[in-house]
DNA sequence: TCCCGATTAAATCAATTGGATAATATGCTT
DNA sequence: AAGCATATTATCCAATTGATTTAATCGGGA
């Protein structure tokens, strides 16, 4: 398994204000959604003892969502980027393990260590319910490195027709999101710590049943 | 494939006023959440001048919510008990695919044909951004049929260590939701009609894709 | 030290929200 | 037709929301 860059969320230090606004609203968007947190709950959970502050530091709470979407996309798509250009700075052929990896391990651990893992349940919860503000806040931009490895998995999908690969490629993204966010809800929920969800053979574990889905057998 | 009850919601004419704000309101919240829907526009959707609509029949929001999660969640549970009670009865041992489709259709198709399809995605938006209110509104009672087609999928991975058993489980029920609910989307996005995702076909090509998940070998 | 920009705090605002009440309309039974 | 329960409509209300404006505070450089 290819090493995946540990660049985090917050490397160069923004304003700490900005910052704990930032992470405060990623957590509380990712447990109940945009709508159902308010910019005063974000402030004092940021430590502020002011709800303007949001105002000040990002224009609105709009702005302020989009730089977390925006953020968070783009650390996951460099991360994924890179490591396919490893994969082809190889020489050999990637194995399909490999691809799938590319699409899983970049997602993980976008949070500075002992911070709590929230982007993936922010994002699937936010591009559901506003999936026209999620594509804008992507711009396009910020997820090439997931259409590359989706490119890529076609090229063991050979067995299906063009219409069942499209139908897996759909699958399997659900089953990403899905899966992922699932987990962070488990390791959120910290009322049994140290559970095998943090561990990185869950996420092996989950490796193996997406390239399962890739080779299942045609429809008879 | 065995035959699935079909039963839909609103077998038994409440209302009109009551049944079209539950259908209105379940078509909103499955869209944009529970949290990023008014009553006014519940209330207009449904038809009517005025939002006290909403609070003469229910009550309440939070009780409309609990109202739609509940009928959709009961129906489902009686169409998987129903299924399961007949491969049980057939005498014979029901196959892996056969479970599987009991936890696939039953979720289909339960609004009354030509309305939209929205439960799915309604409740793995809910679920996700208020598990609490969503477990006490199921109290328990309305997901046994469920629990019935999960302890028979343990009786197909017996090749698995418990613990991943366990974790497969989760894998498929977050895959179920997933997807499922990314069907809902792509069936509303009606901008190109007859999409494959209307077939009963994309549904049986699921089917396969969950058993590969649950005959995936072990990992190394 | 003093001043100035940047940040935080406090107070205020218009708009929206869910809910409640009162007035009106509808339809069924007698 | 009258009476009555049910349902709808039209207002009203207190609380909350996001945003803005104004005041206080902090920190660093001339």
């Amino acid at each position: 398994m290819q090493a995946f860059p540990m660049v985090r969320l917050q490397e160069k230090n923004e304003s700490d204000a900005v910052d704990a606004l930032k992470h405060a609203a990623l957590k509380l968007f990712a447990k109940r959604g945009v709508d159902g947190v308010t910019v005063r709950e974000i402030a004092a959970a940021a430590g502020q003892k002011n709800h303007g502050a949001v105002g000040y530091h990002f224009g609105s709470k709009a702005e302020l969502i989009r730089t977390i979407v925006v953020d968070g996309a783009r650390l996951i798509d460099e991360r994924r980027n890179q490591a396919l250009d490893e994969l082809a700075a190889s020489g050999r052929p990637p194995e399909l393990d490999d691809v799938i990896r590319v699409l899983v391990f970049p997602s993980i651990d976008l949070a500075p260590p002992g911070e709590e893992e929230c982007y993936n349940r922010f994002v699937v919860l936010f591009a559901m319910a506003h999936r026209d503000l999620f594509m804008s806040a992507l711009e396009n931009r910020w997820n090439t490195g997931y259409q590359r490895c989706i490119d890529l998995l076609r090229g063991w999908m050979n067995h299906l027709p063009k219409r069942d690969q499209t139908e897996r490629i759909v699958f399997i993204e659900a089953y990403l999101g899905g899966v992922l966010s699932a987990r962070e809800t488990r390791l959120a929920d910290s009322s049994r710590a140290h559970s095998t969800w943090s561990t990185t053979r869950v996420l092996e574990h989950f490796v193996q049943t997406i390239a399962a889905i890739v080779k299942a057998p045609a429809l008879a």
